[in-house]
DNA sequence: TAAATTTATGGGAGCGCTCCCAATTATAAC
DNA sequence: GTTATAATTGGGAGCGCTCCCATAAATTTA
């Protein structure tokens, strides 16, 4: 059997109301009783019904969190383990749940269908960074409370981002700056908002200072660590002496490339890379900051 | 105006019963009948509100996943993305949906009592690995479905595991039989099942094989790179001629080091890890499987 | 054709809570 | 002491669904 409120309440010897009262912490009920109720619903480790709750207040207190399958960085990149943590430390220091969704990468009907309409959810929080991605439109669409991370190309939505833009300027820049001649850059995928506005600093930057563009020191990677091994290794043969990696777990991979084939960095080739993975600071040789890190 | 079985129903022209039939899959309902009140619903794009269901029903169809926020290696590890994506895969598989509880180390009774009696959830899958974590006890005093990834040192309860002992037996028999004399193990937390069952099986070996142990030639670690990184350090003042690194991510750390002061792997020192992390097979000069990887 | 059986359908009850309004009690003002 | 006012408390209604039982329609059997 079940505890109540109508069974606190018995036992309390007050009323189902007041015991929602003390429950939801409402003014208007006299200290002695609020004392009392307190006691038997914590001697009998009383939790209310949520489902119950959900139905007649109209709200759950449950904050969807939407990341996307198909990224193949989800394994290897921290960004992940981090957000994820970091909306359950919020939720949780506001009485909240986190219910994750990790999305097929093409969200069935039925998917995107429950996430607005079944009921369970008072907002989402969505980490796709995938351009057109289908459930923003969804979103868009509904009267579902959202925010986007990562700014959306087109809608007017809220998001949460860093200039991806500015980072990739000023990383692209510092290297400019220190004379460098043939600067290439490793970019995220170019269907991602983030790999799109890293790039478009990297071109900015170029073209601000004069520099000449070359479409061989541009590989479009995919955030990884062995992405960036494979794309330094590709860059190579087109002898740049400066890349742009356009997150730090690639750099990674750029930096373990250039090791293996005896490419000194930061004397041969300089070295950026982006973000503020716990990795970096582990790999010797690599500075990290929520800055662009340098090498 | 939100949707309801009520209003589905009317414009069917069936009763609220049927709907909920159609819904639910349930037979007796007759094909016209059945196509009839499906064309409404998708018209509609209808989605049965979830918190009147768990009410009437008694189930909510939602699975928690708890996982501690304590551990070191969340960030690091690959090991918690893809549990987190093969649990959500699985549910979203069976008509499920996953909820996160990301639990501060010393969960708060407030934590626990939420999982287990707010009826929010119809089952809960642990992945604490830790040594009487409180929440085995209270799941195991509650009637809440639930079983653990990692086995429990104590409590009859399901579980879930790989044969860590075994595992780190094997890994250890191998460089044994590999000649080598002076073996090392950089272990995981000794407050993680995993953790000591892996250096259980090192021990084992160790004995099995007539090789004497040597204190100075184990050092506890936290299943993080940078951990294996430092423990490789202060192994090698000992001399060690094959180390057996309790998880992939330490060998990684570990292999750095060696790099780093010109150790040769596996000419001058053995390595073995354990685990399959895809990060090793992107490590040149380490081979990665379900079963130890050894260099 | 009537009765017995199976198949479909409808509607009441109730899940446990919140919200609202009415009733009661305590306190202040006259 | 009495009325006005504020502070408490109680109970009805209803959230949208599932479950159960009763009824209606279709099918089979005698």
């Amino acid at each position: 059997m079940t505890l109540t409120l109508d069974a606190i309440a018995k036992l309390a010897g007050v009323s189902r109301s007041t015991v929602s009262r003390v429950i939801n912490n409402e003014s208007c009920v006299k200290e002695a009783t609020r004392l009392k109720v307190e006691e038997v619903i914590s001697s009998l480790n009383f939790q209310p019904n949520i489902a119950a709750r959900s139905l007649a207040a109209g709200r759950t207190g449950i904050i969807g969190l939407v990341i996307p399958a198909g990224v193949s960085a989800l394994f290897t990149d921290p960004y992940f383990p981090q957000l994820i943590q970091g909306v359950s430390a919020a939720c949780n220091a506001n009485d909240h749940s986190v219910m994750l969704w990790v999305a097929e990468q093409a969200y069935e009907v039925r998917t995107i269908r429950k996430i607005l309409y079944s009921g369970l959810l008072d907002g989402v929080i969505v980490s796709s960074m995938l351009i057109d991605d289908p459930i923003v439109r969804s979103l868009y669409d509904s009267k579902m409370p959202f925010i986007l991370i990562g700014r959306h190309p087109s809608l007017d939505v809220n998001y949460l981002d860093i200039d991806n833009l500015s980072g990739g300027y000023e990383a692209t820049s510092h290297l400019i700056r220190c004379g460098l001649k043939r600067i290439a850059t490793i970019t995220g995928p170019q269907n991602m908002i983030a790999g799109l506005d890293r790039y478009s600093g990297y071109r900015k930057a170029l073209f601000d200072h004069g520099v000449e563009t070359n479409d061989n020191l541009v590989v479009e990677s995919n955030f990884t660590e062995a992405g960036g091994y494979t794309s330094m290794k590709k860059l190579l043969s087109f002898q740049p002496d400066g890349v742009f990696a356009a997150n730090d777990i690639m750099a990674i991979g750029a930096l373990r490339a250039l090791r293996e084939l005896g490419v000194r960095v930061p004397e041969d080739i300089s070295l950026v890379g982006f973000d503020d993975a716990p990795v970096a600071s582990g790999v010797s040789g690599t500075a990290s900051a929520s800055k662009p890190s340098i090498v």
